[in-house]
DNA sequence: GAGTTTGAAACT
DNA sequence: CAGTTTCAAACTC
């Protein structure tokens, strides 16, 4: 807001928009960030979930990679010593935003700034595709978010209506069907108001991410030294310079925004280059990634891979250990993020939040001081955005980043599966190896991204929910026990098969999972604390939640309400990440996790996502978010919903 | 840190 | 689908 020169005409222009006013960008930023963890929708993967699936993934992830990836060693000198002026990539900003865009009035012709018109035909159909997907949407958590995120940030610019349209027009567009687009469209105020935050960042946001440096080097350069050019409303074009001076302060809400949007936007341009670049880095990939991904295709890997934090791979469902982890490199995030906030990006999981998750750490880092009631330190800063951004994280997660860096720590160590397979941890949770693991011969990198993808095509071939969640809330009345209400109703999706553990220990997937054993578990003398596989001792959750609760070490779980139409295993840890819920119902309101008001409130709706840790500990919500509450569910509202829920077999 | 245990994942 | 093998995390010392 403050580079914003409020007098300049775009700043006007984007007045008349929106009625929203930069002072509130700030609620919308974390919405914003909700958004991005929003934009996993959940999960799970569904055999359907095809390359083009995969596709979103990698674009994703590329963009968690995007952080550092896209540096090469090269750029990344320039962007870090550039750093101080943000190299924020514009693009990111700009084509993410684009998202938001409601300014985006756009025209849809607007040629990314990037420059890749055809890339841009591509993505219009990819699109299209994507509302198809329903399967999409209820597998990858990334995908469905990504979709219209990468959209509109590949595009540089938030696709109205009549974009939409347009799109919908378009030969792929077919598939699509009218009612994902409408409910796409659907709310037009609340799309305004989401859209007219994101234009305050647009406008307020320096770029100050650095994240992509690479993609957008033309866009940021320009952007850096240009101001907005609101003709073309394409996002890029839009941004406004805002020089390097990113005021730290408060734009640093705006950038954290700015950072996830250009995550996303960072896939796609990513991508880009790295069609440019390599073509053949990866191995074999098969056709159907390819064709599904149109931009997957020559998947650059960041340096190497090894620099990037994990990256999110796509589609992947959330893993326990992801889970864990995410907590983790969040946590990373915070102490790195507070610096430049480019290593943030890590977004774990998966995911994933990745990627989102990642990007929204970083957001909350950055934003922080907006945000931050109370003004703590670093870390309690990042701790409250979090839970302001309504994330699952909940105690559990506070708990872990107190207690776990060790865990947070934690990376595989494969010696023979080359991280191409579910023993692989990070591999199972949808993340690429960083420097951390102690693998050996790894090729689950961004670099050999193909071969990942066309991995777990394969995997996922052979089992669909392989990189489902897989501690999911079963509000199946025949699934649900005694326990339902409490966090054990959560349960493993297959069951453990335990035989000497008594599932008192890790090695149970369930224990692990801070759930309860149920009875798809084969487990032999069960003593899960979590609960017994024959609804006993659900009692014993509680102390022994509080017990967990001190070392954090256990995951915590996201409750998901069922939603009957998604038949699907809310994957709690999905919706953890990215913060997305169900949007498949019309009108379903996603909430945040944690906040427990607000579900309550919200209840109506029908879906709900709950967040609860295995310690059943409640998560309260950040007190200074209240405003934001509101501009959460715009969010959501204004996150299209999808379409259908019923899986689209075809991709 | 090395070795053992464990159970999921993968294979047959 | 069941049995076996492989694997890597969890655990123990």
């Amino acid at each position: 807001m403050q580079f914003l020169d409020f007098d300049s005409p775009v700043f006007n222009y984007i007045n008349s928009l929106s009625p929203i006013k930069p002072v509130k960008s700030v609620h919308f930023t974390q919405t914003f960030s909700t958004l991005s963890f929003a934009s996993l929708p959940s999960v799970f993967t569904s055999p359907h979930v095809s390359s083009l699936k995969d596709s979103k993934f990698l674009k994703r992830h590329q963009f968690s990679d995007t952080s550092k990836p896209e540096l090469t060693s090269e750029d990344a000198k320039t962007a870090d010593t550039s750093e101080g002026n943000l190299k924020p990539t514009q693009n990111p900003l700009n084509q993410h935003t684009g998202l938001n865009s409601s300014i985006s009035i756009t025209d849809t012709s607007v040629v990314p700034s990037n420059g890749c018109s055809h890339l841009e035909s591509r993505k219009l159909i990819y699109e299209a595709v994507c509302p198809d997907t329903n399967t999409l949407n209820m597998v990858d958590p990334f995908a469905s978010s990504i979709p219209f995120i990468n959209n509109g940030s590949e595009n540089g610019s938030f696709r109205t209506e009549t974009e939409i349209k347009v799109i919908n027009q378009l030969p792929h567009s077919k598939e699509l069907t009218a009612c994902d687009w409408d409910s796409l469209i659907s709310d037009d105020s609340e799309l305004l108001n989401f859209n007219s935050p994101s234009d305050t960042l647009m406008n307020s946001q320096p770029q100050a991410s650095g994240d992509n440096p690479s993609e957008n080097d033309e866009g940021m350069q320009g952007a850096s030294e240009n101001h907005v050019t609101v003709s073309s409303t394409s996002l890029n074009n839009f941004e406004v310079p805002m020089d390097d001076t990113d005021n730290e302060g408060g734009s640093s809400l705006y950038r954290g925004m700015r950072r996830r949007c250009l995550l996303f936007e960072m896939t796609g341009s990513r991508r880009k280059h790295s069609e440019d670049v390599s073509n053949g880095s990866s191995a074999n990939v098969p056709e159907s990634n390819q064709t599904i991904a149109p931009n997957d295709n020559n998947l650059h890997p960041p340096r190497n891979g090894n620099d990037s934090s994990r990256c999110i791979l796509p589609g992947i469902g959330l893993h326990i250990n992801a889970i864990a982890s995410n907590l983790v490199d969040h946590k990373v995030v915070k102490h790195e993020s507070l610096g430049s906030g480019r290593q943030l990006i890590i977004a774990p999981s998966a995911g994933y939040p990745s990627t989102g998750s990642g990007q929204e750490l970083v957001t909350a880092l950055s934003d922080a001081p907006p945000f931050e009631n109370d003004t703590g330190p670093a870390v309690n800063v990042a701790e409250d955005a979090f839970k302001a951004r309504g994330f699952v994280v909940n105690d559990e997660l506070s708990q872990t980043e107190n207690a776990g860096e060790a865990e947070a720590c934690k990376r595989c160590n494969c010696k023979k599966s080359k991280c191409l397979k579910l023993y692989c941890e990070c591999f199972a949770a949808g993340v690429y190896c960083v420097e951390p693991c102690a693998c050996h011969e790894c090729f689950n990198k961004p670099i050999h991204e193909d071969t990942v993808l066309a991995t777990r095509k394969q995997i996922e071939s052979r089992n669909p929910l392989a990189f489902a969640p897989k501690v999911i809330k079963t509000s199946d009345p025949m699934q649900e026990d005694e326990s339902s209400n409490t966090p054990a109703s959560a349960r493993h999706k297959r069951g453990c098969n335990c035989k000497k553990s008594g599932c008192l220990k890790k090695y149970c997937e369930c224990y692990q999972g801070g759930v309860g054993c149920s009875i798809n578990c084969r487990c032999e003398g069960c003593k899960n604390t979590f609960g017994r596989k024959d609804g006993s001792d659900m009692d014993l959750e509680a102390n022994e939640c509080d017990r967990n609760g001190g070392d954090g070490s256990l995951p915590m779980v996201l409750h998901i309400e069922a939603d009957p139409v998604s038949a699907t295993p809310a994957t709690p840890s999905r919706f953890g990440r990215f913060g997305k819920l169900n949007p498949f119902k019309g009108g379903g309101k996603l909430q945040r996790v944690g906040e427990n008001d607000i579900l309550e409130e919200n209840n109506t709706s029908g879906n709900i996502v709950k967040s609860c840790s295995p310690n059943s500990k409640r998560v309260s919500p950040p007190h200074s978010i209240m405003g934001q509450r509101s501009s959460m569910k715009l969010i959501l509202q204004s996150i299209p919903s999808f379409p259908c829920l019923t899986p689209n077999p075809k991709q």
